[in-house]
DNA sequence: CTCCTAACGCAAAGATCGCTGCTTTAACGG
DNA sequence: CCGTTAAAGCAGCGATCTTTGCGTTAGGAG
């Protein structure tokens, strides 16, 4: 009997498993988009028994949370570079970059048709962020125009246009939203 | 044999399937969300046999997209006031109008999770109209400032922050379409 | 009105998924 | 090492989804 703390295994083969998952669901993610990836689907590609994934995760929408990290994480450094512009030019850069892989569009695609379910805002992050560059910068620009402005034009491509996520896509939003239009 | 071209059959029997599955769509998709739809349910609720669904359509996500893209009439006349910002203001309503009601907005984030799986984009009639718009005005604005600056934060508030769908939300985005920020 | 056949309904077969006992393997503590 | 037991594997069940063959209904053209 363990007195100190509930025992868990974490190395070896659980380790191999968790990995083996974690880069099927990756693939599977870009390949089929969210709604079409299955367990077995998933269990079979990592060569994993099916029944695992189900004892660990439960449902395909738990594990693909759990596991389709966000390359884009919340604690990474944001641009400082001292200009308000540069520095949005550089984010949005990051934000258009990240959703030219596929399986990042694909979450998205998965954030938005769980948006009106589940009440929660994917780009919530995105939205925190701005407002930090933003305030710290103490410009006439608002997070507001940030958003429409860059946001949203992203978004709207990654989810109905991804082929028009070209390099100089993040620098012309951003002019834009200097320039006025 | 019909020399001139494929029979299709549109009216009677057809259509009424057509618009039992397209009410019975909206309803489950604005009930349960886009994922958690299958066809059987829809099926059931249309009063209509579930091949008939899967013949017409194939799968659930191809549904949608194609009940989400149709749910703006292509036939329905456009503002022409004979001054493009009026135009255009009166249509982004329109968009605006109908994208407040719940049922709507779900479709719409249906179109956006299936349009990965095809490349089928079930907002391209909202751009076919913008190109009308303009073309008709001969004016320097063009259909990709008006997809980013009026379409695209449209879109977003829809499947991101629904709540901001305000009354004055077609119009500001038109006014800095036009002022430049 | 009549003919042709597209589109629908029905029913049964086939595939897939999610779940649950049970057995086997191997990670961690002593 | 050895013992304990967390975690993986295996087999099979029920439910649901999907497909398929075939008969029936009714839209559209002549």
């Amino acid at each position: 009997m363990s007195t100190t703390s509930p025992l868990r295994r974490t190395g070896g083969r659980s380790a191999a498993v968790l990995s083996a998952v974690r880069q099927a669901v990756e693939e599977l993610v870009g390949e089929r988009g969210v709604e079409r990836v299955t367990i077995p689907m998933v269990a079979e590609r990592a060569g994993v028994n099916p029944t695992s994934v189900y004892r660990r995760w439960g449902d395909a929408a738990t594990m693909i949370n759990d596991l389709a990290t966000y390359r884009l994480s919340p604690d990474r450094p944001l641009p400082d570079t001292g200009d308000l512009r540069e520095d949005l030019t550089r984010w949005a850069q990051e934000i258009v970059d990240h959703f030219r892989a596929p399986a990042a569009a694909a979450l998205l695609r998965g954030g938005a048709a769980a948006a009106g379910t589940g009440s929660s805002d994917c780009l919530r992050h995105r939205r925190a962020e701005a407002t930090v560059l933003v305030e710290r910068a103490a410009s006439a620009i608002t997070v507001d125009e940030v958003i429409d402005l860059v946001i949203a034009p992203i978004v709207y491509r990654v989810l109905f246009r991804p082929w028009t996520l070209d390099d100089e896509l993040a620098a012309s939003l951003v002019e834009r939203l200097f320039r006025g239009r």
